[in-house]
DNA sequence: GGCTTCACG
DNA sequence: ACGTACGTGAAGCCT
């Protein structure tokens, strides 16, 4: 028979730093597996063995044969990352029928040794598989290396050793005992490298002919006096390089042909590692990757039932709830119990319980109530994992391993048999239930409603800013004494650093760095950076906001964004075409915008927003005493924070202390860095620095919850908000220091982020429902992160701002007061 | 389609 | 020695 024999460890090894990193979205790495499963599928293909083992180190051995301190010494440690796969190789190779062999106190070398030495002597073909050459010793006519190298694989046989070095697999040993081998710690003989050994051995065959009579050798006289000098230590390497040939393991190469496959298990485990394409080529049955889901989503639906009941899933498990989605022509499809048909539009208004794909989608494409929706696929999906790139059907089905059939007959059946239980796993049933499928309708109706533009007023705007842009345009040339494409950042580095000889600061891959900061930094050296700045800005807000939301808008008169309820890892919503999420206010010319989007004839605008939400959650979360008294004592939170890290009373805060607060208060959110902030307010990293230690030392309470909230994002793999929506966080168990540091700002920053993003989705369905039972003229229209803004008839306009910011501040209990600014006007300007 | 820049919370 | 605050979307340049 042909065995192969595979060093586990060395192949490991060359999968996992050969490829990318790649992980499932719970975090757990699997690209060392995907490397590795590959390297052995090539290799069944290029030799066709009859049967295969796996040789693995044993992670501490207590006792070595080999009895030499240090031996292995100079090796790096596992990284976790790497370790963590190493079960995961184990168990896949045992359900494919390869016997996985480790064995206290010797190495997989040893393992390798033994198993090619059996089948050598017993006239059966061996060959093994590593990355490492130290197995050339064991190469005989019948015991082959392949040798897995980043371009191609070699296959070493006596002959190609010959070849390669000019002795025999046997001399290889001789001429590593006298070269040594630093990974191994194999002293070896000082001075002799691979050059000199080679042609020692060459000559003399062995170590033992050489010490035989070591006046004979002919070799430069330092040679020989190293030589001379190293004659213990090379008979000790001679030892300690030898491969082991009797190492206590089953040695009968009959017994390693490939046992029986178990599919169950491999698709089990292929299925948690997302390592869908490999299912695929290796032919995993259908009824294998069922019976795993089944069992999967049981053991997890059992889970969850031994803590909180929920009748709701098993209903939806055993498919008794229809599922309803819009084909890609748009029809309205059903799904009971697997069996698929057309339904009619008008059964959606039933009072019975439904189950959709893409909620949000459906309402904005059919006009028809739909009631009593306990579950959407889209947005479960969405709420398991925050950090995927889309969530189609086509994704999905990928994902969660379900055939997608023609047009996804029953994909759409088949996701919410196992969406439920997976969504129950992670506690999120009410994150769905009371937060993101009541919000789907109110973002629909937003949607739908739209806001008013005064359009020619937008126009005349534009006119200003591209007048302004081309005498702008005419100075720069002047000033640059050429034209040039100004919005062309390479042609602009080029004019200011090469032509006019400014000091250029940081680059950019490509060049020169031309951005705000840098412009800011020039601004006093030459009177065209001015011109520059100003017609950045105003290219800028003629582009994107004049001619960009002209082109918005529909023929109502009002635009209507696009909100993406499954965009963000944080659980915000976003907006897109156009984007109203980022409308200019900063700065007083940007600020013009809002004055053009207005309320229709006989309405007002009312504008609502939360008065620092994010620091009033970071104070509830962390539960720092000195923070939350602060914001009970309704005093500026900047100016307190002030008055903390310059310990200074309240009264002596200057404007100037207190910017440099509320920057420290912004940075404190986002997981803060002494150079950042030192940038963001001007000073030294220094002195930033100091501000920071002395903000965490007056917040101590906040500095213990960010250490802890990043301790139990580490062991957990993840965070969540105060409502339980999760985000797993993969970049903390990344060995790249850099983006396991963000890794660390992401957990601090998304509970709190997070946070606020799950209470004003509250504050918006309790004003949607106050306002429809209400019979109110008034309609929820936009949403910027923080801020509501409502079109209400005049007459009721006091009322309704009445209900928003009350709701706001009652969506959620915190240990600090939630405050809303209202106000009403017939612009956005005016009412924010 | 990637990169740079810049608008917002 | 290196990089440097969280979360987005859009426009324009350039390969």
């Amino acid at each position: 028979m042909k065995l192969l024999a595979i060093d586990g460890n060395s192949i490991i090894n060359r999968a996992f730093y050969g490829i990318k990193m790649l992980s499932n979205k719970k975090g757990m790495f699997t690209n060392a597996v995907t490397g590795f499963m590959n390297i052995y599928l090539k290799l069944l293909s290029a030799y066709s063995p009859d049967g295969a083992a796996a040789a693995f180190d044993l992670k501490a051995p207590t006792f070595r044969h080999k009895a030499y301190d240090g031996y292995k010494a100079g090796r790096k440690p596992m990284p976790d990352e790497l370790a963590m796969q190493l079960p995961y190789v184990k168990e896949l190779l045992r359900a494919l029928g390869v016997k996985v062999i480790e064995c206290e106190g010797y190495e997989a070398d040893d393992i390798l040794g033994t198993l090619a030495h059996a089948c050598d002597v017993s006239g059966n073909e061996c060959i093994i598989a590593t990355g490492d050459r130290d197995s050339f010793q064991l190469i005989t006519d019948r015991v082959y290396v392949n040798l897995a190298s980043t371009k191609e694989d070699i296959l070493y046989t006596p002959a190609k050793i010959l070849e390669v070095y000019g002795v025999t697999p046997a001399e290889m040993l001789e001429v590593k005992a006298l070269m040594g081998d630093s990974s191994d710690n194999i002293p070896g003989v000082a001075g002799i490298g691979e050059k000199t050994a080679l042609s020692l051995i060459q000559k003399y065959n062995s170590i033992e002919n050489i010490y035989r009579d070591i006046n004979a050798v002919e070799a430069t006289k330092s040679v020989s006096e190293k030589l001379r000098n190293g004659e213990e230590s090379a008979r000790l390497s001679r030892m300690l390089g030898e491969i082991v040939k009797n190492a206590p393991i089953d040695s009968s190469p009959e017994s390693y042909r490939f046992g029986q496959r178990d599919e169950v298990k491999i698709a089990s485990l292929l299925t948690e590692l997302e390592m869908f394409a490999l299912l695929k080529k290796l032919n995993v049955s259908s009824e294998a990757i069922d019976t795993a889901a089944a069992h999967s989503a049981a053991v997890k639906e059992k889970d969850v039932q031994s803590g909180i009941s929920d009748s709701e899933n098993s209903a939806a498990l055993d498919g008794s709830i229809p599922d309803y989605w819009l084909s890609d022509g748009g029809k309205l499809m059903k799904c009971v119990n697997n069996t698929v048909c057309e339904a009619e539009i008008s059964e959606l208004a039933s009072d019975a319980p439904k189950s959709t794909f893409d909620l949000k989608d459906m309402l904005t494409k059919l006009d028809c109530p739909i009631n009593n929706v306990t579950f959407d696929s889209t947005l479960a999906a969405y709420l398991i994992n925050v950090s995927a790139s889309e969530y189609s059907l086509e994704r999905l089905c990928a994902e969660y391993d379900v055939p997608l059939g023609d047009g996804g007959a029953d994909a759409v059946y088949r996701l919410n048999c196992t969406l439920p239980a997976r969504l129950s796993a992670q506690n999120m049933e009410k994150v769905l239930s009371d937060i993101e499928i009541p919000l789907a309708y109110v973002l629909v109706s937003m949607e739908k409603n739209g806001i008013a533009i005064d359009r020619q007023a937008l126009v005349d705007f534009g006119k200003r800013l591209s007048d302004e842009a081309e005498s702008l345009e005419q100075q720069i040339y002047v000033c640059a004494g050429e034209s040039f494409n100004i919005a062309s950042p390479k042609q602009l580095g080029n004019i200011l650093f090469e032509k006019l000889g400014l000091p250029h600061g940081k680059k950019t891959k490509t060049g020169y760095s031309t951005n705000a900061e840098v412009l800011e930094e020039l601004s006093d050296k030459d009177p065209i950076i001015g011109l520059i700045q100003r017609y950045r800005a105003v290219t800028k807000l003629d582009s994107t906001y004049a001619q960009g939301l002209l082109k918005e808008i529909a023929d109502d008169g009002r635009i209507h964004t696009t909100f993406k309820q499954t965009e963000t890892r944080t659980g915000r919503i976003s907006s897109a075409e156009p984007n109203i999420q980022n409308i200019p206010v900063r700065t007083e010319l940007g600020r013009e915008f809002r004055r053009f989007f207005v309320a229709k004839e006989g309405y007002v605008l009312v504008d609502a927003d939360y008065s620092q939400i994010e620091l009033r959650i970071l104070a509830h979360l962390s539960d720092d005493k000195t923070m939350i008294e602060a914001f009970r004592s309704g005093e500026d939170i900047h100016t307190v924070t002030a008055s903390q890290v310059f310990d200074q009373p309240v009264e002596w805060v200057t404007p100037e202390m207190r910017r440099s607060a509320k920057a420290v208060n912004f940075g404190i959110v986002y997981g803060i860095g002494a150079f950042s902030l030192s940038k963001d307010i001007n000073v030294s990293v220094a002195q930033a620095d100091s501000y920071i230690k002395s903000y965490l030392a007056k917040y101590s309470g906040v500095a213990s919850y960010m250490d802890k909230t990043v301790a139990d994002a580490k062991k957990n793999g993840y965070v969540t908000t105060m409502y339980g929506r999760r985000r797993y966080i993969p970049e903390l168990s990344s060995s790249n220091k850099n983006v396991q540091a963000l890794g660390k700002r992401m957990a601090m920053n998304t509970p709190v982020q997070g946070t606020a993003a799950d209470i004003i989705k509250i504050a918006m369905i309790k004003v949607y429902k106050r306002l429809a039972e209400e019979k109110l003229d008034a309609r929820l229209i936009l949403q910027v992160h923080d801020e509501l803004i409502a079109e209400a008839s005049a007459d009721c306009a006091e009322r309704v701002a009445e209900i928003i910011a009350g709701e706001m501040e009652n969506a959620a209990k915190l240990s600090v007061p939630l405050t809303v600014d209202a106000k009403t006007g017939k612009s956005w300007y005016e009412a924010h």
